[in-house]
RNA sequence: CGGGGUGUAGCGUAGCCCGGUUAUCGCGCCGCGUUUGGGACGCGGAGGUCGCAGGUUCGAAUCCUGCCACCCCGACCA
């Protein structure tokens, strides 16, 4: 790992130049910490939207949308939501603009155009997605409604950062409405799975599964459900999360149906989301110094091929090759692109197709037309490799997934060795300043005690890992008896 | 909102303390030529409200006052 590798985005500035800028608004804007995704990073945002949507189909969920702003009285509906997000909204109190009498050529609000009600632009959607499903939902053969919107939600951060925090974002948000609390908190717990799997399987990036303790539940859900992982740096990011509502929002929202027996009875809500920071987390999980590291299966560009070449002769030589090379690859699923501008010499290529984390680089010159060669090198090993024609397209595919697997076994084992037990406090404090990453510790179960423990370290509790083993011991701070340890850390 | 810091070309900067030619240098950009197996080189060129507004002065990027913006730390947070 990299020691430039370190919290700050300054430091990330380089990786995060590659697919995303801080937005460019008016000098004067209020608006702060929006961000602009450029056509490559939006390319690695649409592999991850179109694999969780596969998987989201796949567990039989339906995608919807729904309004932008959300009128206030049903923002607050649901007390406990409206309360939690109520600090970081955008409120929109106007309709319309008028020339500014004083200010030529100025446009200012038109004092007559204030709306009667406020809205509030959505920080997440669950008011007026249950304002709506409360006409949608009269009996038990309506449900379960299992529904996934992708949308844009604002929240004004006092502080913000790129990918990780950003006042505007992208994400999905999973609504589903159940019969009964067991079925919620089945299907919360499912598409927490879901989360992990696309984490794993796609992400390369292996992540902890567990609920979340009171104090970093989500507003307004009884139990929250989370995937957690760690970064390069050993602090933690909350990867996705998944909430089992109970009846709250149904109560909130009148949303009752008539059950089986006949008798009208609220239902039980699930929401779950995950967001742009999944990219941050990609960037964090896996690049160096040298740029991004993607995982093939996320890569917009699998492989490159770079043509090196000193005559216009000699480039429509490769080219011939490249294009023989490119329709195999393309014929196994490979994506691959042919770099073949003129404008760049081939070194300023490399870098910047290491810089993109392509995974996989061919480079072609005189020497492997003569030798029916290729130059073939992995972007996360930076090694390289003379391969012959023949054997290519067979090596380049099984690299695929070889280097799909040797990232997450890398960011695993990373994991897994700054994962830390802590017995007494003095050891706790001591792995946090020293080694970072989670630290594995018994807590007596009280907010206050989390609380104090983040005081002193600036660790939280970042998860009760699912099938926690259960084991008598004392909590770390107070002393007081516990049941199993739970995992903190200093968090993004 | 509290504490600290910074504003000079697209980006990064020197100059500021101690006022004085045409505002420095690198990257990037444009043209021509030579190059091309790891970020090319030479020559030529374009690009500046020195954050904004006032003030002091013969003269302000530099000193003074006010304002604005941004960054970092904290509270908040996916």
């Amino acid at each position: 790992m990299s020691k430039n590798l370190t919290s700050r985005s300054e430091d990330y500035s380089k990786w995060y130049n590659e697919l995303v800028v801080k937005a460019d608004l008016a000098e004067n804007s209020a608006v702060r910490g929006c961000m602009v995704i450029k056509p490559y990073g939006y390319a690695i945002w649409e592999k991850m939207q179109a694999e969780l949507d596969r998987m989201f189909k796949e567990t039989g969920h339906q995608n919807a949308y729904f309004p932008l702003f959300v009128p206030k009285s049903l923002f607050e509906a649901e007390e406990k939501n409206a309360e939690g997000f109520a600090k970081e909204c955008a409120v929109v109190t106007h309709y319309r603009l008028q020339n500014d009498p004083d200010k030529p050529g100025k446009l200012r609000v038109d004092p007559e155009a204030k709306l009667e009600e406020e809205l509030v632009v959505r920080p997440t959607s669950e008011a007026i997605i249950w304002n709506t499903y409360k006409g949608w939902i009269q009996s038990y053969r309506d449900l379960p409604l299992l529904i996934n919107q992708w949308a844009n939600v604002v929240r004004w951060e006092m502080r913000t950062r790129l990918f990780l925090r950003t006042a505007e974002f992208l994400w999905q948000e999973g609504h589903t409405a159940h019969e009964t609390r067991q079925e919620a908190l089945t299907e919360a717990e499912l598409m927490n799975n879901v989360y992990a799997e696309f984490a794993e399987n796609f992400m390369a990036m292996p992540v902890i599964k567990g609920l979340k303790t009171e104090s970093e539940r989500f507003a307004g859900a009884e139990e929250t459900f989370c995937i957690e992982a760690m970064m390069q740096d050993g602090k933690a990011l909350q990867a996705g999360t998944s909430h089992f509502l109970g009846q709250n929002f149904a109560k909130a929202f009148d949303v009752k149906f008539a059950n089986k027996e006949g008798k009208q009875d609220y239902v039980w809500a699930t929401s779950w989301g995950v967001s742009t920071r999944l990219m941050g987390a990609l960037i964090m999980t896996h690049s160096d110094d040298k740029g991004l590291v993607l995982p093939p299966n996320l890569a917009p560009n699998q492989v490159v091929i770079v043509p090196i070449y000193k005559s216009n002769e000699q480039l429509d030589e490769i080219s011939q090759v490249a294009n023989d090379i490119m329709k195999d690859l393309r014929a196994q699923g490979v994506t691959v692109k042919f770099d073949n501008r003129t404008t760049f010499r081939p070194g300023a290529k490399f870098a910047k197709h290491e810089l993109q984390g392509v995974p996989l680089r061919i480079a072609i010159g005189p020497k492997d037309l003569e030798n029916g060669t290729v130059e073939l090198a992995r972007r996360d090993t930076l090694t390289k490799q003379i391969v012959t024609m023949d054997t290519l397209t067979s090596t380049i595919t099984s690299l695929m997934s070889e280097i799909q697997d040797a990232l997450f076994q890398k960011a695993l084992n990373f994991r897994d060795t700054h994962i830390s037990e802590a017995n007494t406090f003095e050891e706790f404090k001591h792995i946090l300043e020293t080694k970072s990453g989670f630290v594995s510790a018994h807590w007596d179960g009280t907010t206050e005690t989390e609380d104090r423990i983040k005081e002193l370290t600036k660790a939280t509790i970042r998860l009760i890992p699912m099938n926690n083993i259960q084991e008598a011991g004392v909590c770390v701070l107070t002393g007081k008896p516990s049941k199993e340890r739970v995992l903190f850390a200093k968090a993004y």
